[in-house]
DNA sequence: AGGGGCAGACTAACCAGTCGGTATGTCCCA
DNA sequence: TGGGACATACCGACTGGTTAGTCTGCCCCT
């Protein structure tokens, strides 16, 4: 059972498929998760039957529950990948070689692009946290902290140094800024006026202004 | 049918209670919505059932299908409620008599207040607005418009006159000042070291500073 | 004597997860 | 070369439990 999970998780990183032979058809399990993100973001988890899921993915129930422990494991998975993927992201403009608010305007713009760019896996994220059991919930939570914890740390650094004001706790503006990531979901439209990139700048803008000793 | 939700909604906003003689029960179509706020608030609007809120309340469903129509209902009340305060206080800060990043400085940092103080409230608006069904989605989606244009008229009138700098939409900062407000109900704990005066406080602060020419 | 304010049993729908079964493939030894 | 042994991948009917909402009727106040 434990082993599934693992293989699993390894597919939906990889391209590779079981059953295509040129590429138009994604391996179940890719499939699934993918039919999950876009209808736990689009209604809701608990509006989202296990039987629309595999429905919309066109397999059963049988398939599903081969390749997955539970619903719960689909969202899981889901958080896992976006958890991951702006870690990694974090870590590398974090650890650049520039002056701390060079390294700062880079990390904020770079995580409005990348949540916009996985516009769903975030809405999922942000309004669907608190229906993962307690046991995945504490683990989420730990490696949404060390995330915080990061980006924390490139705040105090420029307080410490005097390129950013000090009055103002670090902690908040950590969470100041993911509020206006966190609530991309809610307005920004892809057909609207502004690119991606354009609204990370902004929003990289404004963080970095309102550090302005 | 439809009368009973008039009277409902005029007995939220009033004190006077039909059963008690002394004051410490509640009516009881005002204790079904603090406990279903309440229960929606910790659990979400989906997980929580009717029959957990009529016990929690002290009743039985009879007596809630009796004030409400439906589940729905309660959800909408609850928009309802934080929708007309907000717009109201925010009216009340906006038109005053004052320059306007004063202006606005109050009405930043009053939203923050009035949301901390009603939290339960507000993370039930932004993490179960899409259980709403669309007739009712599209009115709060309204109010909300009305909500957000009067706040983005002040920040205009700041591009105008050049006390802010006008080489960010307008549109962009309203968002990114709710942002920050809705995401007060992920991170801010009363138990806290900030108080709520002094969280909006700095938010207001950040946003001022983030707008300075 | 009539109606508002509830109680509480009931229903029809739905849902996550299970389970026995089948089809396909792979490996290994004769 | 062929055929048993075993694993993977999936099917789809079924179950036990939950849920929103209804309905009938009682009680009490006016």
């Amino acid at each position: 059972m434990r082993n599934f999970k693992e293989r699993v998780r390894a597919m939906a990183g990889i391209k590779d498929g079981t059953s295509n032979g040129n590429g138009t058809t994604k391996p179940v399990a890719q499939r699934l998760l993918a039919t999950a993100t876009r209808l736990f973001a689009e209604q809701g988890y608990d509006r989202t039957s296990v039987q629309e899921i595999v429905d919309r993915a066109g397999v059963t129930k049988g398939a599903l529950y081969h390749y997955f422990g539970s619903k719960e494991d689909l969202l899981h998975e889901v958080y896992g990948r976006v958890l991951r993927l702006q870690q990694e992201r974090l870590d590398r403009f974090a650890d650049a070689d520039a002056p701390v608010e060079q390294r700062l305007r880079d990390a904020a713009a770079d995580v409005v692009v990348t949540t916009i760019e996985n516009l769903d896996d975030t809405k999922i994220f942000f309004r669907s946290m608190h229906h993962l059991s307690p046991e995945k919930d504490k683990q989420v939570r730990a490696e949404r902290r060390r995330y915080h914890e990061r980006f924390r740390a490139l705040i105090e650094e420029g307080q410490r140094t005097g390129v950013f004001t000090a009055d103002v706790p670090a902690d908040l503006v950590v969470d100041y800024h993911f509020g206006s990531v966190h609530h991309l979901g809610t307005w920004y439209r892809e057909d609207g006026p502004l690119s991606p990139q354009q609204v990370a700048d902004h929003l990289a803008g404004l963080l970095l202004r309102a550090l302005r000793p």
